[in-house]
DNA sequence: TATAAAAATGTAATCGCTACAAAAGTATAA
DNA sequence: TTATACTTTTGTAGCGATTACATTTTTATA
C-alpha cells in the first residue's frame, strides 16, 4: 500500500480524531506490516504507552474498521488479525514460521464462478502452505 | 461435492469409527449444505438425540478436520463453520440475508502472484457482499 | 476558568471453546 | 455368558478473547 506520510491528516480525512491512542495504533500496523492481533498490538505499545488499556485497543479497531481504513485477516479460527493495507490483495500463511505473507492480485484475474453477477463488496484471498525460506 | 451415499463405509474409509453421534454429525453437514456453526449442529441434532453433548459435537468435529473430511469456513471474526465439501470452491456470504453459497473456482485461475512458488496446501476465497434474491 | 463533550481506562460480565474426570458403550478373550 | 480393557460420550469446570459499562482523564467551547 501507498506509505501514510501524515497519520494525523490521515485519520482526520477519515473523519476519525487523531488522538494519541490512535495514532500510536495506527502507525504501529503501517509501520511492521505484521498483520498483529490486538494482543500483540497491545503488548508491543504499552512498552511506550504505560498507560495504554486493552480496551482501548479494541475501541480503536472497533472505529478504524467502521471508518473503513483497517480489515480483518481471518486465517485462523482462533486468531482475529488486521490490517492498514484495504487494498485487494491475497494473505499467505506458512504454517512453519507462521509468517504471513501479502501478495498481488489481479483483479481480472478473480474468479467469481456462478455469483459473478451478485453485487461484490469485500473479495478475501486466503492460503496456506509452505513458504520459500522453509521449504 | 459428490454425494456420500454410505455415511458408516465413507467415515472407516477414513480411519473413522462410525459411531452413531459422528454419522448424524456428518450427516447433518451433508445433506442441508448450510455450513453450520457447532451451535447449530447441536441445536438441530438435539432435537432428535436428547442426550446429545456440546462436547461431543466439539470433538467430533476436531476429529472429522484431522482426517480431513471437513473444512473450516472463516468469513467472519466471530463465527466458525464447518464445511464436508473439501473440494477447491469458493464462498459467498451476503450481508443481507446471511445466506453462504457455494461457487466453483477454475484452479488455473487462481491468481498466485508472487508467492506461485511457494508450497501451497489450502486456498480460501471469501467474498462478502449481496445475493441476487436481496438486490 | 467553568462547563460540556469525547476519549481512555479498569473492571466485571459474557461467550465460545477446551480440559478433564466420570459414565456409558463396545470389543475381545476366557 | 461374563470379565476386562478400551473407546466414546457426557457434564462440569476453567480459560481466554471480546464486550459492556461505569469512572476517570483529556479535549473543546463558552
Ligand atoms: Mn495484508
Ligand atoms: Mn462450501
Ligand atoms: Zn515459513
Ligand atoms: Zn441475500
Amino acid at each position: 500500500m501507498t506509505k501514510v506520510e501524515n497519520i494525523s491528516e490521515y485519520l482526520l480525512k477519515n473523519d476519525i480524531k487523531p488522538s494519541y491512542q490512535r495514532m500510536r495504533v495506527f502507525e504501529y500496523l503501517t509501520s511492521k506490516q505484521n498483520h498483529p492481533t490486538v494482543d500483540k498490538i497491545y503488548k508491543e505499545l504499552i512498552k511506550e504507552i504505560p498507560t495504554l488499556s486493552k480496551t482501548t485497543v479494541y475501541n480503536t479497531l472497533k472505529l478504524f474498521m467502521e471508518k473503513g481504513i483497517v480489515t480483518v485477516v481471518n486465517i485462523e479460527d482462533n486468531e482475529v488479525r488486521y490490517d492498514a493495507d484495504t487494498s485487494l490483495h491475497g494473505h499467505f500463511k506458512c504454517e512453519k514460521c507462521e509468517e504471513i505473507y501479502d501478495f498481488k492480485i489481479n483483479p481480472s484475474n478473480i474468479d467469481y464462478g456462478e455469483i459473478k453477477n451478485f453485487k461484490i463488496n469485500e473479495t478475501h484471498l486466503y492460503i496456506k502452505g509452505v513458504c520459500d525460506k522453509c521449504k
